[in-house]
DNA sequence: TAGATTGTTAATCGATTAACAATC
DNA sequence: TAGATTGTTAATCGATTAACAATC
């Protein structure tokens, strides 16, 4: 039996700006792409585009190009965009409510579902249509409404501890708003959103001439 | 004359970690720490912190590790943080506003200066304690509050458009919040903060199996 | 001094790119 | 058919890791 390799993480997170690019197109009613169109469109050459889609299947034709809805239709096939995820937020202060008020996530198949806090003063209150429950009760809670994914808003000194219960309460997927580096099991993803280390290592380049 | 490499970008985007973990670190009081020490906390070899950090100096001692207070001022300094940076908020809707009022820039030395906006009826108005500049005299106000940095928060549409003239007028940093891949030329840096994007590469794993 | 840990070199690993036969 | 472009293999490139002499 052949040791599965499995699909470069690297690869699967380019896989959403390949679909972002491709839904655009096909808004302007274009029907077929070339890898070297849109290679020259995202700025990665055109053997990678054909080799990240390799690892999943033969979606173009030769002498033509890639069918853009057909590759559009497979990639949210591969990425499991072909189903409604429902996801909990966690920490209902201002970002928190920014978060459930974000028009952005409904559309791409993300529903917020239910909403977690653990200030007392704050659980029982509404916010974007939503209660907010106390986290002591997020398993039963999340479970019942068959929350898949969490968004972490907490302070950061709260973070790890937060996202331990989750990883306790069966999450498997966290997108941190928290600005701390936090660790989980090897099975459970994270992805952080934190702008500020996203500005402090552009400022290496602004600084001096490089 | 030997070719001037540079250090690796993705070597670049790891300091900020390490920052964040040494500043949290430090407050607890801790003064030394090995490569070992750092690697378990932030999950990452020893072998790696060591090659990272030698890019730039050596800041260790032998048999005893790294002066936590010594190596954080390093960091700041090599990533140009020993300096306060204005910034630029372009997009004063739900989301730009948010942003303006988000509390985690200032402490780590990102001021927001000013605010632009293109939507007349908005043009005018304040948000947060800045008056919104009409996007039009970008060039104009910004050069004169000394902007160094632009967070692009307007509708995906837009955001091609408006890099475009934040390019033109000397910007070469960008923290775009646009759903939206943009190209810039290859001395201007963007960074992508994207929820959804995060969210569509995690959902990969969530489904079946892997 | 003995023990620990750095800084750095060399080996390994994995990702990207180039090239081209297959084929639309 | 001739031209274009895929899918895939092999070559290249670059990043990570292991190992260890230097040295605190």
């Amino acid at each position: 039996m052949a040791t599965q390799t499995g699909v470069p993480e690297v690869v699967v997170e380019r896989l959403p700006q390949y679909l972002r690019a491709l839904a655009h197109l096909k808004e302007s009613g274009i029907e077929v792409i070339s890898s070297q169109q849109l290679g020259d469109l995202l700025q990665v050459t055109p053997a990678q585009i054909r080799k990240d889609l390799s690892y999943f299947g033969r979606f173009g034709k030769q002498g033509r190009g890639y069918a853009i809805s057909n590759l559009l239709a497979q990639l949210r096939s591969i990425l499991g965009l072909d189903q409604t995820w429902n996801v909990a937020v966690v920490g209902i202060g201002r970002l928190g409510r920014a978060i459930i008020s974000y028009p952005g996530f409904e559309p791409e198949g993300f529903r917020i579902v239910c909403a977690f806090d653990s200030d007392k003063a704050v659980v029982g209150q509404w916010a974007g249509g939503l209660m907010i429950h106390d986290f002591s009760t997020f398993k039963k809670v999340a479970g019942a409404e068959g929350v898949q994914i969490a968004v972490v808003a907490v302070p950061a000194a709260a973070a790890q501890d937060v996202i331990d219960q989750l990883v306790d309460a069966g999450i498997k997927a966290v997108l941190n708003y928290a600005p701390k580096s936090t660790l989980a099991p090897a099975d459970v993803r994270i992805r952080n959103v934190d702008p500020v280390v996203a500005l402090q290592s552009m400022t290496y380049y602004l600084s001096a001439a490089r």
